[in-house]
DNA sequence: TGCCAGGCTTCAC
DNA sequence: GTGAAGCATGGC
């Protein structure tokens, strides 16, 4: 399947930090995991293109949605202010990102690990978990492994669990767990509520804050008013909006903002 | 080597 | 409701 570039960049969404799984190959190539399933991703310049090794069928009912290719990204950049130069030097920097919709599952306990972690450091950990008690991806040459469902998780003692160097968040990857197989909290019935109702739910899981809680709605929940705010996102505003960023001006879409302007300012500081 | 990282809970006040 | 302390460990 041939993806045109026109306003997709694999590499600036695998860079992004809104999901660990999607690596670079030795050979260029990148991969990614979503849902047990395996995708490989080839850039070929000649086409000016992607190309997604799977059939039409597989890219039609899951990676077109992962992708989020039925956004058209164009009209959202166009809404930037025209007097906001730092947003719009942000969007033209980070052309070609696009928000996944990721598992809600998967970026619970990844953006619990994401805290207090540098990136390299959350997919690290991310990557020992998957290969503790994740299952096999079958029919792939290289050991791959799914992101371990909420029973797998549960299942794992706290020494297991610390042998991912998640450290203190062990504790709360393991409420996390019993939360979702317990169904004292139920991800998927969730997506019914409205986001102040969505991130009250989300709230309530022991480790999950406001920033994270952020992070589950706008990967998980496609929730793109979510605007959470990191160190990063904070150095941001404190320079650039001391007023506070204009939120009414992006309805619908200010966590895609969020996301232009978190790649944006730590290229900035030439952390990647 | 020391500092920092897509923060959270807990506990004063 | 607000503010500060304490937290584990990898990566640069």
């Amino acid at each position: 399947m041939l993806i045109p570039k026109r306003n997709i960049n694999i590499e600036k969404i695998a860079e992004s930090g809104q999901c660990f799984r999607m690596t670079k190959n030795s050979d260029g190539s990148y991969g990614l995991i979503h849902n047990g399933r395996y995708l490989r991703i080839l850039t070929r310049d000649d086409k000016d293109a992607y190309e997604f090794i799977c059939d039409k069928k597989t890219y039609e009912d899951v990676w077109r949605r992962y992708f989020d290719m039925d956004t058209d990204y164009g009209i959202i950049e166009d809404m930037a202010d025209p007097e906001d130069d730092y947003l719009r030097n942000a969007i033209e920097y980070g052309r070609g990102i696009r928000i996944l919709r990721q598992d809600a599952w998967e970026m619970l306990i990844s953006f619990i690990i994401s805290q207090r972690k540098s990136i390299p450091a959350i997919r690290t950990s991310i990557e020992k978990i998957c290969r503790l008690c994740g299952t096999r991806i079958e029919g792939e040459k290289e050991e791959l492994y799914a992101f371990p469902t909420p029973q797998q998780i549960d299942a794992l003692t706290e020494e297991e669990l610390l042998t991912c160097s998640v450290g203190y968040r062990g504790k709360y990857i393991k409420a996390a767990a019993q939360a979702v197989v317990s169904k004292e909290i139920e991800l998927e019935k969730i997506n019914e509520c409205d986001d102040m109702s969505l991130k009250d739910n989300l709230l309530r899981i022991y480790g999950v804050g406001e920033k994270v809680a952020g992070c589950i709605m706008l990967f998980g929940y496609h929730r793109l008013d979510a605007f959470p705010v990191d160190v990063w996102i904070k150095r941001a505003m404190d320079e650039q909006y001391p007023n506070g960023f204009p939120h009414h001006k992006y309805r619908g879409c200010s966590g895609i903002m969020q996301q232009y302007i978190f790649f944006y300012i730590r290229h900035t500081y030439g952390r990647v």
